[in-house]
DNA sequence: ACGGGTAAAACA
DNA sequence: TTGTTTTAC
């Protein structure tokens, strides 16, 4: 039932802003001496000086491009400076860049809704603040305008020459003849011209901004005035704007769908879509896609900023390009196992800092046939639940490619004899995990209830789509089927005659391998010296999956606190900057629960908690002195697995691996104690011990050390 | 066989 | 639901 929105509704103010050479600018305020020289971000790459993901503008003025070699580079500007991305396991490690955008984001987050469109754009609906401002503290009223604010571009204002730029811009957003939506662009002027000084501020960063009606608009006014600027379009100037716009410009008609309007309809500019009626355009490019054409060119889009500071998935990937695609199963698991490691410490930062958990994983291949030149894409992809662990995803995503990889042969039909060279060729592999959902578990209500207080701060990252955090309960482990493919060796079985195993490799092919680990061990050894050695110290042989993740994360939150990588980290260290003497002292989770009711555990469960408490206590008490989601919730929806992990022990899994894994834990619980807890705790413990219903858990059995932990169960 | 590594979303 | 395809930075 659509419904008519009022008009205000079409008065939005929105704010497109997008860093400059991002990846560049991170670079140079690391090394600050690079800043104002020709400067690109290359990402390594042997062949031709590598290709470069980044450029400054001052190199742009000498013709380097985006997408040229370094070496390339080089000859149009001798005295570029080139920086690598960091490497981390063989790959391209991009999590400098990532936490770099959440500083932006948690500053730009700060006016209004806030949307991470990548991680150096996002989306602002400055509707609600521009309002107020309008009403409370209108441009008109302002003796002094920001110099940022009087640098706008204003699309359609006519600087007559000889007059004075600034002057207009303070003319314009000054001029009481305005209609209503000018004058809450004037305000939406001020605020990101506000909002974009504060990024500069804290974070070291410029940008971009554009400043429209609609999200359309604004995106394309950001980029018209780059870098350090801002631009505003007026709904005066949208049809001028959009008249001689080529078609190609528009963000989605880029690709194949922009070059089908210009050689099947002879759309070049956006103005050009005009002439159509709507229903020829739905008739030839469907309904939604006609429509929303049709809309475009009139300037009109409708799409709400969503409220989404976080990424919805993580993945890791890698491409293999020609002489280096993967020929043999082994070559294949060790990447996969760096791909899966990585995403891995993604996953578990993101639980850490986030409260999130992933629950789908999916792995992605590409693949040649020698057979066939167009085999590329056939490669499928798959997906499973996904476990958290490091060994578990690395076991998922390796089963899951290998059902990619039988399907994928079974297309070609090749066969393979002895150790030849069975013709593929793994191209690029990559493991992504989604359906990221707030973790439920009610440490945030018992968190609230030892507080007094409420953790809604959490809106402030997390705003809207975590609404249904708490509605959602921990789901019990295992509650979710695996899909035949997480059990292969018992479904999948490869002629033996193929190189699958270790022992039929190539021994070209073991070389390959020997070398792929030297060059991590040097990695890692150069990584510990960055990064306080979290990384590789931990064997995830010794500890289950989960444990070593958590204490990868407790590690480096001890070792190195003010360095987090998160997304709360100016705020972070923001709050520990006033509170830093207090750390040390202040009560754990476990101290607090104590107090409330000593014992109120079974012994095993409560040594977890201390242990837990003990691991990640500086965090913690800042978690629950700070404004910080309760951290506390953290710890213990981390620990719960590891409990199972590694006290239900391989082999006894017979009936219901879930249940049993519950058992454990729930079992720890003098049922007694919990009547005497408040009743909201008691709630949380209720919703533990009987969790929401499940379909018992029949695919995995038997060799079930694969006890399923986290499951995505959906719907009830 | 080179624009790599990620992301999101529409669609089937 | 899972998997594919497109687009973009």
């Amino acid at each position: 039932m659509p419904v008519a929105k009022p008009e205000s509704s079409d008065s939005r103010v929105i704010a497109h802003v997008d860093m400059d050479c991002f990846y560049v600018q991170v670079e140079q305020r690391k090394q600050p001496q690079l800043r104002g020289l020709p400067t690109a971000v290359v990402q390594y790459n042997e062949w031709k000086g590598g290709a470069l993901i980044a450029v400054s503008y001052e190199a742009r003025k000498f013709g380097v491009k985006r997408s040229m070699r370094g070496a390339e580079a080089k000859e149009v500007c001798p005295q570029i400076q080139l920086v690598q991305v960091p490497v981390a396991r063989g790959k391209a490690d991009l999590n400098g860049y990532r936490s770099a955008g959440s500083e932006v984001v948690s500053i730009l987050s700060r006016r209004g809704r806030c949307e991470r469109a990548s991680i150096d754009e996002v989306y602002l609906d400055l509707t609600d603040a521009a309002e107020t401002m309008l009403a409370e503290n209108p441009p008109q009223s302002l003796e002094k305008i920001d110099e940022e604010a009087l640098k706008s571009h204003i699309l359609g204002l006519n600087n007559e020459d000889g007059s004075d730029i600034k002057e207009n811009v303070r003319n314009w957003i000054n001029r009481h003849s305005a209609d209503h939506r000018d004058k809450l662009l004037a305000c939406g002027i001020l605020i990101v011209a506000e909002l974009r000084m504060q990024v500069l501020k804290e974070t070291e960063f410029t940008c971009s901004a554009g400043i429209a009606h609609n999200k359309m608009l604004a995106k394309l006014a950001s980029g018209m005035n780059k870098p350090s600027q801002q631009t505003v379009v007026p709904s005066s100037s949208v049809n001028g704007l959009l008249n001689t716009l080529p078609i190609r410009k528009m963000k989605q008609l880029g690709g194949k769908l922009g070059i089908s309007l210009q050689t099947d309809m002879g759309v070049n500019t956006v103005g050009d879509l005009l002439q159509f009626p709507e229903e020829k355009l739905q008739e030839r490019y469907g309904v939604n896609t006609g429509t929303w054409l049709w809309n475009i060119a009139r300037g009109i889009s409708g799409e709400a900023v969503e409220g989404r500071l976080l990424p919805k998935s993580h993945g890791s990937g890698k491409t293999f390009t020609g002489p280096r695609a993967l020929k043999t199963v082994p070559a294949v698991q060790h990447w996969l196992n760096q791909l899966c490691e990585e995403l891995s410490e993604r996953l578990c930062s993101d639980l850490d800092q986030n409260k999130r958990m992933a629950h789908t994983l999916t792995l992605h291949a590409r693949a040649y046939k020698s057979s066939d030149s167009d085999s590329q894409k056939k490669f499928p992809s798959k997906s499973c639940p996904l476990r958290y662990g490091t060994a578990k995803i690395q076991e998922d995503a390796f089963n899951l490619f290998q059902a990619g990889l039988r399907e994928y042969i079974g297309f070609y039909g090749v066969k393979t004899q002895g150790n030849h060279y069975s013709g593929w060729g793994i191209t690029s592999l990559s493991v992504s995990a989604s359906k990221i959902v707030p973790i439920p578990s009610g440490t945030c209500s018992i968190a609230k209830y030892f507080h007094g207080q409420s953790t809604s701060h959490f809106s402030s990252m997390q705003p809207l789509d975590n609404v249904n955090g708490e509605a959602m309960l921990l789901l019990p482990p295992g509650s979710e089927c695996y899909s035949e493919v997480n059990s292969p060796k018992a479904e999948v079985d490869f002629p033996k005659e193929e190189s699958w195993t270790e022992d039929t490799v190539p021994e070209l092919d073991l070389q390959e391998q020997k070398v792929n680990f030297l060059k991590d061990e040097d990695l890692s050894s150069s990584l510990s010296k960055t990064q306080d050695g979290f990384t590789q110290d931990i064997s995830p042989s010794l500890l289950s999956g989960t444990e070593a993740c958590l204490e990868q994360s407790q590690n480096k939150q001890e070792s190195d606190i003010t360095k987090d990588e998160g997304q709360f980290k100016s705020e972070y260290n923001k709050e520990r900057k006033g509170k830093r003497v207090k750390d040390k002292g202040t009560p754990s989770i476990l101290e607090l629960f104590k107090s409330y009711n000593p014992y109120p555990f079974g012994s095993s469960f409560s040594q977890e908690l201390k242990k837990t408490a003990e691991g990640t206590d500086a965090r913690l008490t800042i978690g629950l002195e700070s404004k910080g989601h309760s951290l506390a919730e953290q710890s213990e929806v981390g620990k719960e697995k590891p409990m199972h992990c590694s006290s239900s022990g391989y082999g006894r899994d017979e009936g219901d691996g879930r249940r049993e894994a519950w058992s454990y834990s729930i079992d720890e619980i003098d049922p007694s104690v919990i009547d005497e807890l408040p009743p909201e705790i008691q709630d949380e413990i209720k919703a533990w011990v009987h969790p929401h219903k499940w379909r018992p858990n029949n695919t995995v059995r038997r060799g079930c050390k694969i006890s399923h932990y986290f499951s995505p169960t959906k719907k009830s």
